[in-house]
DNA sequence: ATATGTAACTAACAAACGTTAGTTTTGTTA
DNA sequence: TAACAAAACTAACGTTTGTTAGTTACATAT
C-alpha cells in the first residue's frame, strides 16, 4: 500500500534533485520530467516552487526542534544530553539524507515568514546546544575549551553527515553512533 | 597602490555574492551592479560567468593541494601532520573566507575539465589525509577508531569553519588553532 | 447513464538569464 | 593634437524560467 500523497512524492523527488544541483539549478521542468509528467501538472498539487522548498525545510527544522526539546527534557547530565543530540542527528540523517542537503544549502532561498521562522528555529537550536555545553563545562564534565569551538566542531560534523553517510553506507547505524560519539567526545589521541 | 587587476576585483565581488546566495542565484547583472558598472562591461575582463567560478574554485583547490603536499613532505609524525593540516585549513579560511563558500557549495556547477580536475584534486586530498590517519592508527598514535569517521569529523569541521569564523571573528587565530587542535584531537571529556 | 473530482495535458505569457555586437567615453602616449 | 588602447556604454539576441489559462482523460459515486 502506498500512502504517499502526490505532493509528498513531488517533495521527495525535488529533494533528491536539490541535493545534486541546488534549489536554483533545478527547474520545475526538471522535477516534472523526473516524475514523468509535465511542469504545469505539478501545480495541481502544489502552489509553486517555493512551497516545495518550504515544505521540505520546515518539516525537517521542526524535527530538529522537537528532537532538541526531547533532549532537554530527558533529565540526564550535560554529557548524556550531548550524546543524545549526536544520536538524534544520526537518526534524522539516516531517515532523511536526501532532504538534508536543501536544509543546509538552500535555506536562504526561503521567503518572508518561512525564512524568518527557519532562522529563528536554527538560532534557538544552537542556543540550546550552547547552554548544554556551557553547563557541562561548569559542572566539570567537559574540558574548559572555548564553548563556540566545541559547539561548531560537533555541529559541523553532524550537519554534513548526510554527505558521506551514503558513500560509506555499509556502516551499521549503531556502529556509526558509537564511533561518532567516541571520536567527537573523547578525541582520537 | 592598488595592484588588483579588474578581473581579480570581479572575482572578489562575485565570491562575496556567491557566499550569500549561491552561484545560480547570482546574475551577471548583480555582479555588475555591485561593481557600479553594466553587465556587458564585465566581458571586457572575463570570458563569462563560468570563468569567474572556475578561477575562484581552482585557485583555492590548488592552495589546498600544495598545502597538503607541504604537510606530507614535512617529515613529522602522523599526529604532527594532522595538526599541520588543521592549521593549514585555518590559515586558508582566515585569508579566503569569502571564496570558500563557492568551493564548498558550488563546485558542482563547474564544467568539463574544470569539474573533473576539481573532483580529482578533492579525491586526492582526501586520500592523502586518509593515509595519514591510517598510518597514525597503525603506529599507535591514534585510537583505533574507524578511519572514515575520523577523516570526516575533522574535515567537516574544517570545511565549514568559514561559516562561523566571521561571526566569532574576535577570536585570535592562534587561540583558534590551539583550541581547535585540542578539541579535534583530544576530545572534550 | 450521469455527474463529479482528480490529475493529467497543450499552449502561452512575462520576466530574467547569459551573452554578443557595435559604439562611446576616458586616459595615456607619441 | 592626433592616435591608440582600455573599459565603459546601449541595445538587442535567443533561451530558459516560473507560472497561468483552458482543456481533456479517467476513475468513482450517484
Amino acid at each position: 500500500m502506498n500512502t504517499a500523497t502526490r505532493k509528498e512524492e513531488i517533495v521527495a523527488v525535488a529533494s533528491s534533485l536539490f541535493k545534486e544541483k541546488g534549489y536554483n539549478a533545478v527547474s520545475m521542468r526538471d522535477i516534472a520530467q523526473e516524475m514523468g509528467i509535465k511542469a504545469a501538472s505539478l501545480y495541481n498539487h502544489i502552489s509553486g516552487k517555493q512551497e516545495i522548498l518550504s515544505t521540505l525545510i520546515l518539516y525537517l527544522a521542526r524535527k530538529f526542534t522537537s528532537g532538541m526539546q526531547a533532549v532537554m527534557d530527558s533529565g540526564g547530565t550535560p554529557l548524556d544530553k550531548i550524546k543524545e543530540v549526536i544520536e538524534m542527528h544520526i537518526d534524522i540523517t539516516v531517515n532523511h539524507s536526501e532532504a538534508l542537503a536543501a536544509l543546509n544549502n538552500d535555506w536562504m532561498h526561503l521567503e518572508n515568514e518561512d525564512l524568518s521562522n527557519f532562522v529563528r528555529m536554527r538560532e534557538d537550536y544552537e542556543d540550546n546546544f550552547r547552554k548544554i555545553i556551557k553547563q557541562g563545562i561548569e559542572e566539570g564534565d567537559l574540558k574548559p575549551r572555548h564553548p563556540e569551538v566545541i559547539l561548531f566542531s560537533i555541529l559541523s560534523t553532524l550537519r554534513t553527515l548526510y554527505l558521506w553517510y551514503q558513500k560509506r553506507g555499509k556502516l551499521d547505524v549503531n556502529v556509526l553512533k558509537k564511533d561518532m560519539v567516541a571520536v567527537l567526545l573523547e578525541g582520537i589521541v
